[in-house]
DNA sequence: AACCCGGCCAACCGCGGCAGT
DNA sequence: TACTGCCGCGGTTGGCCGGGT
């Protein structure tokens, strides 16, 4: 990832109006400030560690930055072969919703995965559309409908890319906010419990705010209904195969007799 | 060397939702 | 209930960079 050259703070700062709030990019002094701040006093109202601080910034701008580029726990460099894979898996489900797809790649932000999906991702895989004739290109993982593609083809690489995400999680000494790190009973599926922004909305088309928090989806295996359900279900299958066994063995006696 | 152009990426903007009053 | 402030998200923009001509 490329950094902003701090020579040429291209910024329109307005030096002579101090209570003008800086914007454009950020300067390494800046960058030292917001770090120094978050480290000593941890998160809190934007605005008040823009304040703080001592910064010219709105508190959306200094969010952005630290998520986006301070946080300790982001992972620099070229995305894998599995983020690659992975994105694309999750972007069939999910769609555009880039801050989930971004909880279940840990050390990625929601803003560099969109920035490769658009400049990169998404034209590789037009281009295989395109040229979708071979089958066996490894990088044939091109959006799926939900229907179809719950569990695709690279299920397994993604599975254990989350298996692993959590496993090395408990390294991480500052937890991004929001989701992402916490314990996913169900990874793919999107139905973590814990996650405050949204959950499972992307599949099931639930709203998608926090309120899920408060509110996890009905049918769920968390919900004791779920297995009433799939033992009302399943019992009410086995008696009528029963009765149809029994039938039908009652007739063929009548036959022999 | 100078210019053009497309790719990439950091940052901004607008919107919607939540919480507090 | 209405208003306000804050947060988080997704879309968009502006500018740097490198390759091509």
């Amino acid at each position: 990832m490329r950094k902003p050259d701090p020579n040429m703070p291209k910024t329109n700062t307005n030096t002579t109006n101090k209570m003008k709030l800086r914007k454009g990019l950020w300067s390494p002094e800046e960058d030292e400030k917001l770090m120094k701040y978050m480290l000593t006093n941890g998160q809190g109202c934007w605005s008040d560690i823009a304040k703080n601080a001592g910064l010219q910034r709105c508190g959306k701008s200094c969010r952005l930055r630290w998520i986006n580029y301070l946080r300790p726990d982001l992972k620099r460099g070229a995305f894998s072969l599995q983020e690659e894979e992975l994105i694309i898996h999750l972007h069939s489900i999910l769609g555009n919703r880039w801050s989930q797809i971004a909880a279940r790649l840990p050390g990625r932000t929601d803003n560099e995965i969109k920035n490769f999906w658009n400049s990169t991702l998404k034209k590789r895989l037009k281009n295989n559309t395109s040229t979708s004739s071979s089958p066996n290109n490894s990088d044939s993982s091109e959006p799926r409908d939900v229907v179809g593609g719950i569990f695709p083809l690279h299920e397994h690489h993604a599975m254990t890319f989350c298996m692993d995400s959590i496993s090395s999680s408990s390294t991480i000494s500052m937890p991004p906010m929001g989701t992402g790190n916490q314990f996913d009973p169900f990874p793919l599926l999107n139905i973590n419990r814990y996650d405050k922004t949204g959950g499972a909305a992307g599949l099931l088309d639930l709203p998608t705010h926090r309120k899920f928090w408060a509110e996890p989806p009905f049918f769920t295996p968390f919900n004791p209904c779920y297995w009433l359900i799939i033992i009302f279900f399943f019992f009410g299958f086995y008696f009528q195969f029963v009765l149809v066994l029994y039938t039908g063995a009652c007739i063929n006696w009548d036959v022999v007799e």
